[in-house]
DNA sequence: TAAGATTGATACTTCAATCTTT
DNA sequence: AAAGATTGAAGTATCAATCTTA
């Protein structure tokens, strides 16, 4: 790719450096305040919420694990590991593919719907306080607008 | 808190939501990428480059572990471990501090100037491709401003 | 007692290897 | 061989406990 050479050779300018630290900073922070309040309140990570929040929406809250995993942008491995752990906390449950015995469906459990439940309140109180209580309805526009274009150039390396 | 109680009840908003999907995949995935390209490249993990990058930047590239910490927004824990693994690694050194002997300073060896110098370039263009090619300069700008907002909102709880 | 710093335990993520079924 | 999924090992993060010096 000529880009990539391109880049090589090429410095941030000092707008850039103060946004990426600006931005850095703000981003980091703001993932370790939702995974504090998470833990402190629920006992869920964040990754784990929203893997039973993923569940939540889907018909009869069950999917596939390569599936849910595709959707949450996670390695099979990752969610693999995960759903251990919240079978273990009872929060969800693994039965067979009987179209496939490869398979395995993860189904979120009763006690999942409610961890989901009691946890989301507070999660959104997080969200609010700490993200859009802070900027103006204009900046929200912005920053999904930057998001979407960010993300559009991510994982297309070779 | 006030707001607490009036967040608690309230709900996102469908812009706020898309808004948050968005965002949070933008910058999960530049972490993911930022993380990947230095560990393949220069074997070296995000956290510990800034680590490196904070000490290149100090006089004679030495700090006391706390005012490191700090600097960072890491903590004391945190860094403690990195600066054994970094240690290990031969690019940074730990000395005592003879003007208090419950302190230490942390120094950046030459082979670890070496390594972040090595790190550099991939590193910035990385920062390029993923996320300052693929915005517009007024974007960059609202960037910052937006993350400016939302730092200054985090790390006020009790 | 508080400040500076480290330690150990536990938990999460990543990576490569593996196993089974298609 | 490829797809679906799991496993184990190694690395990093977090939290609470600890140790030493001020």
């Amino acid at each position: 790719m000529n880009a990539k050479v391109e880049n090589k050779s090429r410095r941030l300018t000092a707008e850039e450096q103060r946004t990426w630290r600006a931005y850095h900073l703000a981003s980091t922070r703001l993932q370790e305040a939702i995974d504090r309040d998470l833990q402190r309140h629920s006992k869920i990570p964040h990754a784990y919420y929203l893997i039973m929040a993923m569940l939540l929406e889907a018909p009869k809250h069950r999917m596939r694990m390569t599936e849910l995993a595709e959707s949450l942008l996670i390695s099979q491995s990752r969610l693999s590991h995960a759903t251990d752990r919240l079978q273990g906390l009872g929060w969800v449950r693994r039965d067979a593919d009987p179209s496939d015995r490869r398979a395995n469906v993860v189904c979120l459990t009763d006690a999942g719907v409610r961890a989901l439940a009691e946890a989301g309140p507070g999660h959104i109180a997080t969200l609010v306080e700490n993200l859009f209580s802070r900027l103006t309805e204009e900046q929200v526009r912005q920053l999904h607008d930057i998001s979407i274009a960010m993300f559009g150039a991510l994982g297309q390396e070779p």
